[in-house]
Parts: structure tokens; C-alpha cells; sequence
DNA sequence: CTCGTCATGGATGACATCGACAGGATGTTG
DNA sequence: CAACATCCTGTCGATGTCATCCATGACGAG
């Protein structure tokens, strides 16, 4: 895990399409170089996979919202549960003022109400609160940092 | 926007590597059907890109927060000043308990001190609230809704 | 009927992928 | 200390697959 390697998964998060030849030429290698690199910062599991971005307004998810969920038992369990629910798209332990804390995204307000429904058919949660977001700023994906002192190019 | 989109882009959220000959086989279509479909949707910024998911542990960001932020001004500039923070993975404006909500993660309990450190130091910035996550379930991308009723394949 | 949309199939050039080989760093042994 | 073995990581070239483009045909709406 060298600076080259942090380059070139840089450059594959902006754009996984490009093809090795320019993953080369950017970092200075050869092409078949750059190729068996990106190979194994996949088998090293460091790129987990390579996906596609989706615009949620124009997917039909318009509304974001993090909520929550306060539970009156252990919730270790419940994570199966909220993953069947398709508009949840995260879902974490938390320490703080509630015991699991997650993202929704729903196509209005109105479907935000149904989410929260199931949610609360869900055995063990007792409370939900709720933060609707406004405005998104921005979203992007994890910054891999350069060693200490280096210029940070920043992603997205 | 019909069904064969929406299961093109399910299958690209799972492995953007796919060719396009196997994803027009997956789908009911010849190779050059599924290209033109894929790029369309690219084009109308459906598909935003694509791109590399990367495992933050492995990227040295091991440590997940949620941080409030709230002002004593009006917030809507401060969107750059947290762009240019690599550890801020999101920042939304929020209605409710405070005023922008990001995500933030580092790679030490302590180099997340040192974050809200710039984040303080941020015009109008009047007090922070940070939720620190201890153990992640799931995050996935944007769920993709099909017409009311049908079975629903869940994202990874 | 006619136009617009959408899919098919084939041709072509680019690209991923693999194997063989070279150079350098490191470690081992006489 | 020197000579050699080994490993890692790179370049180069060959081959098969794939993206990409285009001409053609089917279908449905106005």
C-alpha cells in the first residue's frame, strides 16, 4: 500500500471505467503493471467491489432522513430486520443518545410515515426520533489519505 | 424508466465489471440493446458514474461518526469549508435539533478530536454533537423502487 | 401510411488478460 | 565479503474477448 496504489484507487473512485492503459499512464506504469496493482487491492478486499452511483430524486427517493431508534431490549438482533426494509439504505450501533442510528430514503414524506411503521413493528424498538434532511451539501465516498505532510486531492 | 432499467441498474449497483453481453443476457436483450440502455441512462444522469467502493478500515478511517453541527448564523456558506475537510464523507442541512448533520470518519478516536478541531474553527460555528458509531450492520447504495407489488430484490 | 422508437446482428478496433522474461532488493551461504 | 538464490514488481507481446458503431428490421402511435 503505497502512494501509487492510494492514486490509483483516487482515480477509480472518480472513474472505475477507465481502462488500465490510462490507470497506467497516470501513475506512471505500464498498463499490465497497473492492472495486476488494482488486481490485488481487490483480492486484498481493500476495493471491495466496483458499483454504479444512482441519482436518488431521479430513482424516485427524494426524501432523506436519519432516524434513531431507541430499543428496550438488546438490538444486536434487529439488523436482519432492517435490512429487509429496502429504503434503509444504513444501519449502525451507536453510542449517544439512542441504540441503532439509520439512514432512509423515501419518496415523500408520506412513504417516510410508512418506513417508520414498519420500523416500529420491528420487536424490542420503543422510541424513534427523527432528523429530516433539508439540503445535502455533498456526498462522497471514503478519502484515502496520502502520507503526512502530502498535497490532499480531495474526492468527488 | 420501465423494468429493464431498473433491473440493469440493480445489476450494476451489484458489479459494475459486468459485461454488457452478460447483462443483456440477465435482462432478455442482445448486448448492443443493454449498451444503448446503460448509456441513456448514464446520459440522463440516472446513473451518475461509477465507480469503487473501498473498505475504510483498510483505508485507515476506522473510526465512524455522526457530528452535529449548530450555528449562531445562517450555515448555507459553510459547505465548502467542510468540503475541504477529507474526512467529511457528508454533510446535509437538517431541520431539527441542529444545523447541518455530517459523517465523518478518521482514523483514531483522537484523529477525530483533531477533525471537530477544524470544525470549530469554521465561521459560525457554535457547538458540536458528536454520535460515535460502534459497530456498522449495513450501508448500501440507493434502492431502486419496482411498481407497487413486485418482489423486491434487495441492494448487496 | 409514415414517422419515431427500439431491438438485432455483424464488423472493427480497442482492451483486458495472461505468460515469459528482466532488473533490483533482500537474505543466505560458503 | 562475495556469490548466489529467491522474491517482488515491473515491461513487453500475443491472444481472445469485449465495447462500440452502423445498417437493418420490427413495432406502435398519430
Amino acid at each position: 500500500m503505497d502512494d501509487i496504489d492510494r492514486m490509483l484507487i483516487g482515480l477509480l473512485q472518480e472513474d472505475a471505467t477507465r481502462s488500465y492503459a490510462a490507470l497506467g499512464a497516470a501513475v506512471g506504469l505500464s498498463s499490465g503493471a497497473a492492472h495486476e496493482r488494482v488486481r490485488k487491492l481487490r483480492e486484498r478486499g481493500l476495493i471491495r467491489r466496483t458499483t454504479v452511483e444512482v441519482d436518488p430524486v431521479a430513482a424516485g427517493r427524494g426524501v432523506l432522513a436519519y432516524v434513531m431508534i431507541d430499543g428496550n431490549t438488546w438490538m444486536g438482533d434487529t439488523a436482519e430486520a432492517l435490512r429487509t426494509i429496502p429504503e434503509i439504505e444504513e444501519a449502525h450501533v451507536i453510542a449517544g443518545p439512542a441504540s441503532v442510528l439509520t439512514k432512509i430514503r423515501a419518496s415523500s414524506t408520506r412513504e417516510l410515515q410508512a418506513v417508520l411503521r414498519r420500523v416500529f413493528e420491528i420487536d424490542g424498538v420503543a422510541r424513534t426520533q427523527t432528523v429530516v434532511v433539508l439540503e445535502t451539501f455533498f456526498e462522497r465516498g471514503v478519502h484515502v489519505p496520502g502520507p503526512a505532510g502530502a498535497p490532499e486531492p480531495l474526492p468527488r
